[in-house]
DNA sequence: TCAACTTAGTTGATACATCAACCCCGAGCT
DNA sequence: AGCTCGGGGTTGATGTATCAACTAAGTTGA
């Protein structure tokens, strides 16, 4: 392991997690949403149906489907989402008011720490290299697992 | 948010969720160690004293002290660690052990995801990057929390 | 027709993360 | 002395992630 590469790495661990906890933690304590809740609902409201099977939202978000049942049955629980015969599920209007004020509060985030801080030369590097990096993951082990 | 902060956002996102399922699936397949098992046995490794206190681990790793206190507790029911008075922690033989294999299978996986991926000046922006990223977070809530 | 195979979805067990509430102890103050 | 106060550490409750085992429905092929 090269130093260069050490380097790279420790870096970017400190800032996943400590990105990912402050955004986790904003998110939650503004809108009593999880990360997980914002994706599944940011998926539901960006879709152009009204309503999406199971499988799209697994395929989409890249989950794992045990995942996915568990956090769609907490969701129905709470009345943000509700589940329509044939794995077909659907936002309810809680759900829709809920993730458009966590929209706000996110990008806000997202803006506050990456947007004011990087360049765009530096937003095009990132973007760059996590395509790679995932375009790499995706040859070395594809069967369908993650 | 423009669309060069949404692309490298959804990009950054993409990654980190793929790369770190990846990694730890990985770790816990080959090792039976998770990343918080391994987070808390690589500082214990490094650390130049045989025992550290827990104290220190909370400041190195800048995790809750919640966190901390339940993870110990299921690391030394499994024997990885032991706890002496005062609040020290020590590695045993076993977690000694684990991590050296742990070790050789995370850096195999670093290199193969990221070192055989990106280039030298990938390597080095995505250092900088994070190094502002986190330098951001710091200034934006400094007090002594996450 | 029926049996072996896939694939979507669910469930239960276990591990992990976070929050709030608590215990303990030592530093400072009256 | 007796006090409070703050920080280190623990615990319990809750939400989340993963794995393995299971059900159910559709396919293929003998």
């Amino acid at each position: 392991m090269t130093p260069d590469l050490l380097t790279a790495w420790q870096a970017y661990q400190r800032m996943r997690v400590l990105l990912n906890g402050r955004i986790n933690r904003e998110l939650g304590r503004e809108t009593g949403l999880s990360e997980a809740d914002y994706d599944i609902l940011f998926f539901l409201e960006q879709s152009t149906q009204t309503s999406v099977r199971s499988v799209a939202l697994r395929c989409g978000l890249a989950w794992e489907k045990s995942r996915l049942s568990h956090q769609l049955r907490r969701m129905e629980q709470r009345g943000l989402i509700e589940k329509a015969p044939g794995a077909v599920i659907r936002l309810t209007d809680k759900g829709r008011a809920q993730i458009a004020a966590a929209r706000d509060c996110h990008e806000a985030a997202v803006q506050r720490y990456l947007g004011d801080v990087l360049t765009a030369e530096q937003l095009a590097a990132l973007a760059t290299i996590s395509g790679q990096v995932v375009a790499r993951l995706h040859q070395d082990a594809p069967p369908h697992g993650d």
